[in-house]
DNA sequence: GGGATGGTGTCCTATTATCGAACAGGCGGA
DNA sequence: TCCGCCTGTTCGATAATAGGACACCATCCC
C-alpha cells in the first residue's frame, strides 16, 4: 500500500468509521447495516463492529426498524467547534435574520482552502434555504461568503489559480468592504457578505442569502458590518 | 482481552479516535499532540496517526501555534442528526426564546436512558446559560427536560429505580401536561418543559430555563405546548 | 556558545487488532 | 412450506497498528 508521495498514511479503521458517519449525514433516509457496508465497500461484519463502537459513543442510533441514524452525541462534539466564535455569533445571526427576513450564516475557511457554513439562522416563518445548511462547502472563489473571506485575506494567501476578473472584483470589493454574488453557488440565489477576522479563529465571513434582496446591497452590507462588530465585541470579552 | 460478558468487542482504533474528539470537546483550550496522547494514554505516534486521519476529514484543525482544535467538519455531521426534527424545531425555539426572554432548548432521549440537549436557542442580549449547551447530558429522572420526556413515556418504559415520590410527581404532572424543576440539575436554575413525541423520532421535550420565571409555570407551559404543536405541524409537512 | 528541555514528524518490526468467510438464527412474503 | 434478506457471532490468517527509536527544530537557561 505504498503512498504515491504527498499524503502520508492515516488510520484505515478510523477513516472507515468517519466515512460511515459522512455517508449517514448525506443519506436521505436511515440505512440498514447491509446498505452501509455496501456503501463503505467493506464486509458486513466490519461495518457491524464499527457501528457498535459508534453506538457506544452515541454517535449513531437505530430507529424502530433497526436502521441506523446519526445520534445526539454529535451535538456534543459540534458544540465544541470554535465554541467562542459560535457563542458570540449566534445571537447576532438570529437578530440579523429576523430583522432582514433572510437566512443569515457564518462561514469559515477550512484547511483545504474551501469555505464551509458553520452555523446558520433562519428567520421566523420562512422556508429554510437548505443549500446553505451547516457543513455545506464551496470554493472561496465563488459565492458571497467565500469571496468575503477572500476580502479579509492578504493577497499573498490568495489561491494561485484565481482569474484576473476575480482579482479585480475582490480588489474593488475591498474598498466598499463587502462581497456579493448571484447564481454563483446556488442558481437564482443572491448573497451579500462581509469578512470577519478574529484572533485565534479561522478566517470567517457573515452573509445573508435570499432569492431577492429587499433593499440595496450597500444597505444590507452596512447591517452586516454592524453585526460583525457586535460579534467581535462579544468575542473579545 | 476477554470481555466480562455483556459488552461486546468494538473497534479499538475507532474508539480512540472518537475519544480524541471527546477530549477536545471538553477541553478548555486547544491541546498539543503530546497532551492529547497523554490524555488518551497512547503513544504519541498513535495519536499522531489518528489526528492525521481526523484532519483529512476536517474534524480537527490546528491553530496558529500548532495546537489541535475541533474542526468544521463536525458541523456537517451534526446537521444530519435528526435533521427534520431540528429543522422543524429551531425556528420555534428561537421564537419562544425571544418572546419569553429565556433560553429554550430541545432535549432528546438517548439509547443509554439519559436525556441530552440537542439544540438550544438563547434570547437576544442575554448571558448564555452554558450549562445546557448542546450535548449536555443528565438523567431523565431529574430536571425539567428529563421529566417532561418521562411524561411522554408509557409507565412500562420508566426506569426501574424510580423513587415513589417521583412516580407520584410524574403521574400528577401528566394531568397538567408539563414538568418543572428547580435546582435539580444546575443549582439556582428553574425550568418548565413539555413532552414532544413525533413518529420516527426519539422521545423529546421542549424546555425553557431561567434563574427566575417571569410569570406562572402554567402560563409558560401553555406557550411551550403551542410551540410543541408548531413543531409537530412543521415536522409533519 | 553549549546544553537541556519540550515539542513535532518519520521509520521500522513485533504484535495484536482487525478482516472477512462461514455459520446460526429471525422475520416476512410468496 | 420454502426462499430471500436481514442481523448478530465465532474464529483463524493476515495485514494494520502500536510504540520504541531517531532526526529535527525551536526556545530557554546556564
Amino acid at each position: 500500500m505504498a503512498q504515491p508521495s504527498g499524503t502520508q498514511a492515516g488510520s484505515q479503521t478510523l477513516d472507515r468509521g468517519i466515512r460511515l458517519l459522512e455517508i449517514l449525514a448525506s443519506a436521505a433516509h436511515n440505512l440498514s447495516i447491509a446498505e452501509l457496508a455496501d456503501a463503505l465497500e467493506v464486509h458486513r461484519s466490519v461495518a457491524y463492529r464499527l457501528l457498535r463502537t459508534l453506538e457506544d459513543h452515541d454517535l449513531v442510533t437505530r430507529d424502530h426498524a433497526g436502521h441506523i441514524a446519526l445520534g445526539a452525541g454529535l451535538a456534543a462534539l459540534n458544540s465544541g467547534v470554535a465554541r467562542n466564535l459560535q457563542q458570540a455569533a449566534l445571537p447576532v445571526l438570529n437578530e440579523i435574520a429576523n430583522e432582514l427576513g433572510m437566512t443569515c450564516l457564518l462561514a469559515v475557511l477550512l484547511d483545504s482552502g474551501e469555505a464551509a457554513t458553520l452555523v446558520s439562522a433562519a428567520p421566523r416563518q420562512t422556508v429554510a434555504v437548505v443549500s446553505y445548511r451547516p457543513g455545506y462547502r464551496h470554493p472561496i472563489t465563488r459565492g458571497g461568503p467565500g469571496k468575503a473571506i477572500l476580502l479579509g485575506l492578504p493577497e499573498s494567501s490568495w489561491p494561485p489559480d484565481m482569474s484576473d476578473a476575480l482579482r479585480e472584483e475582490i480588489t474593488e470589493s475591498r474598498v466598499r468592504g463587502y462581497a456579493s454574488s448571484q447564481d454563483e453557488v446556488v442558481p437564482s440565489l443572491r448573497s451579500v457578505a462581509v469578512p470577519l477576522t478574529l484572533p485565534g479563529q479561522p478566517r470567517a465571513s457573515i452573509a445573508v442569502i435570499h432569492v431577492f434582496l429587499p433593499g440595496t446591497e450597500a444597505e444590507i452590507a452596512e447591517r452586516l458590518k454592524l453585526g460583525a462588530q457586535s460579534v467581535a465585541r462579544a468575542y473579545g470579552a
